[in-house]
DNA sequence: AATTCAGTACCGACTAGTTGGTATGTAATT
DNA sequence: AATTACATACCAACTAGTCGGTACTGAATT
């Protein structure tokens, strides 16, 4: 394997494995030799770029997020005009979604979180803070739905963003304990029931 | 130390230790070492009880759904004669057990499945029975409320009784993540304005 | 009532394999 | 020549699980 020595590609290759990996097994049970088999790299290789394996996961939560930035940005909702078009838009995606294997709609940050949030600091504030930049994200357009659709509610938008992510992190969970996504689905229905009454009037 | 010699009591310690050392650190983190030092039990006790790692943690999973089941069925709100009455005093009681510490309120088997669900199928396969009885549990009230205040409704009692358990788990990360149940908090007031959209005429 | 004895409950030292991490070497790039 | 980007070999601590042994129990036998 005459790898062309290139270290973001390297890098990028650990941070991938390390998502795949973290999303089947859970962090305690992904062990740094299982990363390195799945890049390609050695021992060596893992601790040249990361300090420990920590480190690695928080830079794993921060690719990650990176990454569901980028998804969502480039996303063909993004291109309606009414707020809340885009906000059904962004649901409607979300459940597409689920179409695809498990391992490939699952949150990493909501996975990681779960097991790390007593006992790695330093992961559970990056996943804190990767969710957070998305409920953010996300709030701009409810906000300028609720001026445009519902003035005068009581709820504040970032509320309602927690909520649909909480949803939708919940969905998960029972897509993995049912090995199958129809109650997720279903329970996006849900959610997106909601919404529409929200912005009704 | 009362050396007390009593089976069922040391099964029942090692149960509780790892519900929960698994709550706050995880299945695949919590060794088999760290509940016998909780629980007072040397590894030959632990294992005289327990066949595996696996088999406990089937065994705690059904032990939590049990518990579970215990508390909800003693609940004040189990003597309100309307069923939608019923419905709305669950989520209220569990908004209400979001004031407790976050250790006391977290789900094990949501914790747990997780990580279990692709690498560890009897443990997941215990965990989703406990939280699918839950939810049929939950969908005897939603059905009959159903049938008082929303009869031609198109949506199924189950799928709501997944949606109250997917917001329920998803609000557990965030209060994990944020160290806070207030986003927790706010979801479950989200989720019972949507029942209440659900049930009024 | 005392003795036997089989079974249950539990102990703690041990093992084979795994863990995250390190120390050192070396070929390629700058 | 110096630095970077890895590879290899290694380690101390930890892992789930084993195994021979011990203490206690309760019923049957004496």
């Amino acid at each position: 394997m005459a790898r062309t020595r290139n270290s973001l590609e390297t890098r990028t290759k650990l941070l991938d494995a390390a998502r795949d990996l973290i999303r089947a097994k859970g962090y305690s049970a992904t062990t740094v030799d299982d990363i390195c088999q799945a890049a390609g790299v050695t021992k060596g290789g893992f601790f040249h770029h990361f300090e420990s394996k920590d480190q690695l996961g928080v830079a794993a939560a921060e690719q990650f997020s990176n990454m569901a930035e980028q998804i969502f940005a480039a996303a063909p909702y993004q291109a309606l005009e009414d707020p809340r078009d885009r906000l059904f838009g962004y649901i409607d995606f979300r459940i597409a979604m689920l179409g695809a294997e498990i391992s490939q709609y699952t949150c990493l940050l909501g996975t990681m979180v779960q097991e790390a949030y007593a006992t790695h600091p330093s992961v559970r504030e990056a996943c804190d803070a990767g969710m957070t930049a998305h409920v953010r994200e996300l709030a701009h357009d409810i906000e300028d739905a609720k001026l445009l659709y519902a003035p005068k509610a009581s709820w504040t938008s970032e509320s309602v963003g927690y909520f649909i992510q909480s949803v939708i992190q919940g969905a998960f969970i029972f897509a993995k304990a049912k090995q199958s996504p129809e109650v997720a689905v279903q329970s996006m229905m849900h959610l997106r029931r909601y919404l529409e009454s929200l912005f009704e009037h």
